[in-house]
DNA sequence: GAGTTTGAAACT
DNA sequence: CAGTTTCAAACTC
């Protein structure tokens, strides 16, 4: 392969570990405090290289989320119910089809896909999640997935099964390979990059669980991944759909590629995203820890790793939806890592990772319930009105899982990491999900727009049922998925969505971008000559996404054969700038209802969204995308220091938007005591058994349907933050705590809302397991937790907004040691650590002062609509309704 | 496709 | 913190 020789101009650092090489990489202190957290190394250590010899394409552990618009996009998860055991996989693509489960017992499966065999491999042993590795080939797909591994049931040899088609014909009856298996797929079909990496490098996620996971797993545990790439020619239901059925007793993920596919996935369920190719690897192994523990398990699920559970519904049988992701976002990962070796819940497993932004990828995970403990599972994440499976969706924390990001991950892709938010309107508890990765994946900051949408398309709806059952009352997930897929069927234009597998040539390495900088497919490419695409020149590791084949960068270390370097390079900016990574769009307060929803899917709204920092512009007035809020379709604000504004979007008002927020901020006081109680009523509602963790009841899981959904999301939080902020100054009986640091912290999407998972973003709230403890906690807690990721800030001039920090864990652990980080203003460049960081220094992470968020969180969380969309709509003009007026007025 | 312009990011 | 340089995208031809 050829590696691009770190140039003299890399810092030291940076040269020590690309010289080094992941291996020698791994002495140092970064390195190793790195690959705890996460879970890819381990993966990088099997080897399996060999069983690949085949493969044309070197095998990467983590793909970049965008390689293929098509998608791509992996998850992993992990059952939890130790008793259940069987492989899944299914593709839905012909190629998948023709994935080869491993006939010889070794585990390893390979499907060859069209053009040539990517090494894309999974592995799973037993305790351990499968990885997945992609190439770097955009072309449509890959698929992966899966494992399992059953002592007893067990058959390394069942690893056939795996196969989709095998999971159809065999339903119930995993197969169960003995222990581990890896299941390999795909994938991808030739790149230009099999050239650059030999097909030794092609690495291989591989497992060798059997020796693993023979005596880790007694019972039968199954932990399917399966990876889809988004072939628009696929069926869209019948990966689900064959997968489910086996499912039913097992767990199971899914991915869905494709527009189309989403559309239909309307009738099953939610989607996530999720757009790291990068799956933790640790963090699922540390979930198959815990998976005894089923309520350890709901808890890592949910929210800590930014994976958005969703209930499924496994309503018609077993039919259910899978989850979309476009991005993988390492953040969760990360994220998830920490907590996880602390424990067992943040553990969980779920990983998953996707890849495209553009395309819509679904992610499902399905885990049967029909244990015990998947009865815990049921109450805890959600359960199906019948309880019998569990769907549980997994949106990889954006950034970086790669890389990084993430996510917004939505962030922009705002990636990373989805927020979910749920609502509980007049008894019914409506839960909607964001997506988060989405960002990620996508160059948020460029193609915002596209992220956005498609992450929405994609846009994962988590739903979490009660114990009860209730989640009966929240509507159905179909009812949330038809709504967010209307809400994305509003959107066809949506770039990602549209987007045809067939674009995603090997061939079309170099494709001419479109007007917005991409290629079509929603993802950016880079060109970077000099830089590596290690700094933030480049979109795409500005983005936290890896580069793809057709960058046409040079000497780009931005892939994931360099994930170790990526992520030192990334720490290290971030310790400069703590937001270096987050979504460059933030939702400021105003957002009009119809702007929220979009009207006809029309996700974005500029008039509230608006560049975290400001842009610069001094000749080109802000009408061309050298404006970095232009080039975002948002408009400049006060925060802006551009000259001659005419942004088309909104042109540079000060104050306006100051004006906005104190009205949003008086109104939400008003309501805010009965918010309060409402909030706490509907944690209630939920049936969130006290002992209980936080289960995803509680936060649910908003998931963004729509990019605006992020915006709404951030928008409340900012609100909240507001109005805490408020209440403390005037009310004194408010509940906000004397640290304005808690109520900061809200839910993000993925944090694309979506991150990245915020962003227009991606990205969306985080949950963070780290600390498990918090969970048990009231109610109140528990939204703190929720909250962790959003980050809502105060610019210069005092406004608030809110960013959704799709930082994977990781990159946030090392951001906390960055105390002293300046504040951020938009006027400035760099940026400070939020608010409550400076606060909450003491805290583990960055990510740890953002779960103090506490009641405010509830609050904002009754403004969200339920789940149809039209009702959504008319919720959120109601909530917003002050604002948007402010809006209005403001202009 | 080459060259120029632009503004963010990085550096001093 | 301000000013300068570097960089890559956006744009123009």
């Amino acid at each position: 392969m050829d590696s691009p020789e770190p140039s003299s101009k890399i810092t030291a650092t940076i040269n020590n570990t690309l010289s080094s090489d992941p291996v020698p990489a791994q002495d140092s202190p970064v390195f190793n405090y790195i690959s705890n957290l996460s879970p890819i190394q381990p993966v990088k250590g099997a080897p399996i290289v060999q069983d690949f010899s085949g493969l044309n394409s070197p095998p990467l552990l983590l793909t970049s989320p965008r390689i293929n618009t098509h998608s791509r996009s992996s998850l992993l998860k992990r059952s939890q119910f130790p008793k259940l055991s069987t492989e899944v996989f299914s593709g839905k693509n012909e190629d998948y089809n023709n994935a080869i489960t491993d006939s010889d017992g070794t585990g390893v499966v390979f499907s060859p896909l069209r053009s040539g065999l990517s090494p894309f491999v999974q592995k799973v042993s037993d305790n351990n999640i499968s990885v997945h590795e992609q190439s770097g080939t955009p072309i449509r797909c890959v698929e992966f997935l899966v494992d399992v591994s059953n002592s007893e049931s067990g058959n390394p040899s069942n690893s056939n099964n795996t196969s989709p088609e095998v999971a159809d014909s065999i339903p119930q009856s995993p197969n169960s390979a003995e222990d581990s298996k890896v299941s390999v797929v795909n994938i991808a079909s030739k790149d230009e990059r099999k050239d650059e990496i030999p097909e030794d490098a092609a690495r291989v996620v591989v497992e060798q669980a059997e020796e693993d996971n023979k005596g880790k797993f007694p019972s039968n545990q199954k932990y399917t991944g399966v990876y889809s790439t988004s072939d628009p020619d696929l069926p869209s239901h019948g990966f689900c759909t064959k997968i489910v059925p086996s499912l039913a007793a097992h767990s199971s993920l899914h991915y869905h590629y494709g527009d189309q596919q989403m559309a239909q996935l309307s009738t099953a369920g939610h989607t996530m995203l999720d757009e790291a190719s990068n799956i933790p690897i640790k963090s699922l192994e540390t979930a198959h820890d815990c998976r005894d523990d089923s309520d350890k398990i709901r808890m890592s699920i949910a929210p800590d790793e930014g994976i958005a559970l969703h209930d499924s519904q496994t309503k018609a049988g077993q039919h259910q939806s899978g989850i979309s992701r476009r991005c993988l976002q390492f953040e969760d990962a990360q994220q998830k890592m920490a907590p996880a070796s602390s424990s067992s819940q943040n553990a969980s497993g779920i990983v998953s990772c996707s890849i495209q932004p553009v395309s819509p990828a679904v992610i499902e995970v399905v885990e049967p319930v029909s244990s015990n403990r998947s009865s815990k599972l049921t109450q805890l994440v959600s359960s199906s009105v019948n309880s019998e499976s569990l769907n549980v969706k997994v949106s990889k924390p954006s950034g970086i899982g790669l890389h990084l990001n993430s996510i917004v991950n939505g962030m922009e892709a705002g990636s990373g990491v989805t927020v979910s938010v749920k609502s509980i309107q007049r008894g019914n508890l409506s839960i909607r999900g964001k997506k988060l990765t989405s960002m990620m994946s996508c160059h948020p900051s460029k193609n915002l727009k596209n992220c956005l949408i498609s992450s929405n398309v994609v846009g994962s709806n988590l739903t979490i049922g009660d114990n009860d059952g209730k989640h009966e009352s929240y509507g159905s997930d179909a009812e949330i998925v038809a709504a967010s897929l209307s809400l994305n069927n509003a959107k066809p234009l949506n770039d990602t969505v549209l987007l045809k597998p067939t674009e995603h040539t090997p061939s079309n390495k170099r494709k001419k971008k479109t007007l917005d900088g991409n290629d079509g497919d929603g993802c950016k490419r880079c060109n970077c000559k000099k830089t590596k695409c290690l700094k933030l020149y480049c979109d795409c590791f500005a983005a936290g996404v890896y580069c793809v084949d057709s960058c046409t960068c040079q000497g780009c270390f931005n892939r994931p054969e360099y994930e170790d370097t990526v992520l030192d390079v990334r720490q290290q900016i971030q310790s400069r700038n703590p937001l270096a990574f987050a979504p460059k769009i933030v939702q400021h307060s105003t957002s009009s209802p119809a702007n929220i929803l979009g009207e006809g899917g029309a996700s974005f709204t500029p008039s509230s969204a608006r560049h975290k920092r400001g842009c610069n512009c001094k000749k080109s007035m802000c009408l061309k995308k050298y404006c970095e809020c232009y080039q975002a379709n948002v408009g400049c604000s006060s925060g802006c220091r551009c000259e001659g504004c005419k942004n088309v979007f909104g042109p540079k008002e000060e104050c306006g938007i100051d004006l906005v927020n104190k009205h949003c901020i008086t109104e939400r006081l008003e309501r805010s005591v009965e918010e309060e109680v409402e909030m706490v009523t509907a944690t209630t509602a939920y049936g969130l058994s006290p002992g209980s963790p936080r289960s995803s009841n509680n936060h649910d899981i908003h998931q963004e349907t729509t990019g605006d959904m992020l915006d709404l999301v951030t928008f409340d939080h900012e609100l909240n933050y507001g109005n805490a902020k408020l209440a403390n100054e005037i009310s004194p009986g408010f509940h906000v705590t004397g640290n304005m640091d808690d109520i900061l912290a809200l839910p993000k999407s993925q944090d694309w809302a979506s991150n990245s998972g915020g962003q227009l973003i991606p990205q969306t709230v985080h949950f963070q397991s780290t600390d498990p403890l918090s969970w048990h906690n009231s109610p109140m807690t528990q939204f703190d937790r929720s909250g962790m990721n959003t980050l809502e800030l105060l610019d210069s001039d005092k406004k608030p907004y809110v960013m959704e920090d799709d930082t994977p864990e990781i990159l946030k652990a090392s951001s906390i040691l960055q105390i002293g980080v300046k504040v951020n203003s938009p006027n400035k460049k760099r940026v400070s650590p939020p608010y409550r960081h400076l606060n909450e220094i003491g805290s583990s992470s960055s990510g740890g002062g953002l779960k103090t968020g506490r009641k405010f969180i509830l609050r904002a969380v009754p403004s969200f609509p339920p789940l149809s969309p039209c009702i959504q709509s008319k919720d959120v003009a109601v909530h917003s309704t002050n604002n948007s007026e402010k809006d209005s007025s403001s202009k």
